[in-house]
DNA sequence: CGAATATGCGAGCTATCGCTCACATCGACA
DNA sequence: TGTCGATGTGAGCGATAGCTCGCATATTCG
């Protein structure tokens, strides 16, 4: 329980505060803790940190992974659609969270790679290409799957974390959609 | 000269010992100058970054800039092939400070919307393309230089940044490229 | 030359940080 | 009830940060 109040604390006061003023101090003070407290859960300010990263993107991956489960033997467009969706949806568990967790969270130490679940989407996606070779008009699917990951990653992120309108985000996402459509397909 | 001598100390140290353990002391140290000079020239820690962020972010947009007003007139398979290139040089600039200002150094007060160079090549995309429209299947061409904006930055991003193996940065080069073709010509 | 201004200096102030540790409180069991 | 481990406490330590200010030095003038 207590554990639990003090990564909900930090999520709280990283998106209130900002990471510079979200000390270790007022975050046990947040999650109604004393610093000792925290201190025996959590061996160092970097370790909470990089727990709560792992738990956000953890829900995050977990989403999509299961989205692709689920259309593993759906037809392609039906598959991408759904893939686009499922992104959209990742990014929208707890945006405040997630902007601030890339924009602010210096990536040192053990959170220098703690931050890009995109390398186990990429494998999960290069994984699903491989599989669906036949149907497909590409070869490399490693490299397509970067580039795809980032393009969705990317446009995603920013549809969202702009706070785009909604019609724009709309017009955004079927450009996305179709972008990846003529790439994958014929 | 004191001015110069400065910025170049802060690349240098930031790129060298990261942002956290980047002082103003330390910076001024590496500089040759003293604490006091460096104050003398820039308000605070903030402005000095922010100074050094806009120097950088503007030599990668002129590159950018130069490179679409030189093919402006080329055939859209060349300058499309051109663009790509001038991405991945604008990134080639100076790959570590950039990695250090896009990955440790906090959005947060001046700095929140500095480091996003991608507004401006989005503007100068989207008039291209508008100025280009009868020789594309696309109509909203916002919406598209947004999508393609975010592809081509993020993908030379990663390229450069992750330091990818000659051969597979050539390949996801030529996927990026495909796939840009793809999505605006028929 | 000598006054005045611009530029450079760096010890040290204050504030805040991450973190520790001696101690209080709680709860299970004999 | 008394004992003991587990859990929780918070004043305060050492370190370091950004930044200031009284002073030295360099440069430009009449």
């Amino acid at each position: 329980m207590t554990v639990e109040a003090i990564l909900s604390a930090t999520a709280r006061v990283l998106c209130t505060t900002g990471y510079d003023r979200a000390s270790t101090n007022r975050i046990a003070l947040a999650a109604g803790v004393s610093v000792g407290s925290l201190y025996q859960y959590f061996p160092s300010k970097e370790a909470l940190v990089a727990t709560l990263v792992e738990r956000h993107t953890e829900q995050m991956v977990s989403l999509v992974k299961g989205k692709l489960l689920e259309v593993a033997a759906a037809p392609l467009p039906v598959a991408i659609r759904a893939m686009i969706d499922a992104m959209f949806c990742a990014h929208a568990v707890d945006p405040k969270l997630h902007k601030v967790l890339i924009e602010q969270v210096p990536r040192v130490g053990r959170l220098e790679k703690l931050i890009d679940m995109d390398r186990e989407i990429e494998r999960l996606l290069a994984a699903y290409l491989a599989a669906r070779a036949r149907e497909l008009r590409r070869n490399d699917v490693g490299a397509a799957a970067i580039v795809l990951v980032r393009l969705v990653e990317s446009v995603t992120h920013h549809a969202v974390l702009a706070e785009l309108p909604d019609a724009k985000a709309r017009a955004v996402s079927g450009e996305l959609t179709d972008m990846v459509m003529r790439y994958l397909l014929d």
